[in-house]
DNA sequence: TGCGGAAATATCATATTATGATACGATAGA
DNA sequence: TCTATCGTATCATAATATGATATTTCCGCA
């Protein structure tokens, strides 16, 4: 009945019930049984036994009255652990926290994972949107002037594969979308060292990123700092951002 | 086998799982299956399958060469649905970046989760431990000023109750852990709407909170700030720091 | 370089356990 | 008050998780 494998080693009812967890997202903040059957596409009965699993396992809060399922509090306790188990941003928090303080300027540190860019720490500075304060948010590298860092470092076959095929959405109107577009951009990533963008996330947002880079050169986490269009222009951020975005990226690199 | 419910509406399979999400924390950064069976008290063949499916599922990375799993980035994308669901946070947000900038100094949003408080949003301003510059961290109630605030609020009754047997445990040397004492400093806290404490998570940190309050005067959630003993004493917090803070915990009130 | 121990991976027969259809009950809207 | 919708409970069936064991791979040590 499921589709990933019929393995012995693949335990289908966990699947089923990570299924259930997957099913809430930024619009889908709380769910009723029938609203997870249908978006799971997971039998009712099935979805009634997992979901009173997560519930009593704590994963899931139930309102009383309404009777849906909302995340608990346990969701943030995982990010708790997973925060542990990347060695980088034990590295970079210290250093982060003083770059926002420098530039007074909202900072991000930035991880690839598979095509998308995920913002693993958010230091906001200054009023944003919400989706811009809160960290857990992915957004398809090529988009994203973290991603363009990243991808910047990677050798030349495999920076144009992924422009050929990764994922890409726009997110504004303006985001660009237009892979020859993003390939001119990311060759001049890599050719001066840091990515610039505009409007990519959120109208008159400039973002601007330093690739963290291995021993190896490469790049998989970026220092990514954004700023209003209104109050920054592209000389101002070349010489008042840039040499600090670019230092804490270099004392992040191990 | 397990023992929270032989009832048919319970699904071991995946409570099996969710044991073995649990298994990774502070000092449990990455774990071998060896390791993951003991932690869990699973059979070893059952941990093997877990863990192999949360790995195909994209919830546990497997380093390819120590064959050792880590929690992956969708724990942390589950800390971004759970952002969305709180409605708390949305409201929060703009008002505690504000008040972080004002202050220049750190800024939590703590809610209540039975008998601990957890941080739910943080925003360090200066270079502090790492568990306190990440999110998602829990703590006795009794020991912090976030709970202590919250708890003021809260009838005689419940109160009391609270303090007689909820969790106490010594983060530092010199965390309050007599219960007598915490009667009267959450006294103190009622009385004058404020929580002040000294030496609770950090040595030398004061930790000062307001809670938010519902309209019925209750709350489940504080506005709380960490600062060093070193640069501030109790009287210039009560004026510089005091007023602001509760200003920001009023407005974020419903 | 080769040996030994430990840990990870693969296999398999068994019955435990998840399944999903159905029936019942509660809640909200007409 | 009635009716439709959604949540809850029950049950026979077989699918699926189980855990013991065998095999392979990896790693430290001589």
């Amino acid at each position: 009945m499921t589709q990933p494998k019929q393995n012995t080693l693949f335990v289908g009812a966990l699947a089923k019930g990570l299924r259930v967890l997957r099913a809430f997202d930024e619009s889908h903040t709380e769910l009723s049984l029938g609203a997870l059957a249908e978006i799971t596409g997971l039998d009712k009965s099935a979805v009634q036994r997992l979901a009173n699993t997560l519930h009593v396992e704590g994963m899931l809060d139930k309102d009383p009255v309404t009777r849906r399922y909302r995340p608990s509090h346990a969701w943030l306790r995982m990010a708790y652990a997973y925060y542990w188990s990347d060695p980088l941003v034990a590295h970079a928090m210290p250093k982060l926290i003083e770059l926002s303080q420098r530039l007074g300027e909202t900072v991000n540190l930035a991880e690839l994972t598979g095509q998308h860019i995920i913002y693993v720490a958010r230091l906001p500075c200054t009023r944003t949107v919400f989706a811009a304060s809160v960290p857990g948010r992915t957004v398809p590298a090529l988009c994203t002037s973290a991603g363009q860092a990243v991808l910047a470092t990677f050798p030349k076959a495999e920076r144009a594969a992924a422009i050929d095929h990764w994922h890409l959405e726009a997110v504004t109107p303006r985001t660009t979308t237009d892979r020859a577009t993003i390939t001119q951009q990311i060759d001049t990533t890599a050719s001066r060292g840091y990515a610039l963008t505009h409007d990519q996330m959120i109208l008159n947002e400039v973002g601007i990123a330093c690739a963290i880079r291995g021993p190896d050169g490469r790049a998989w986490s970026a220092v990514h700092c954004s700023v209003s269009a209104h109050h920054w222009d592209d000389v101002r951020i070349r010489s008042e951002i840039l040499p600090w975005l670019q230092d804490t990226a270099n004392a992040i690199s191990p």
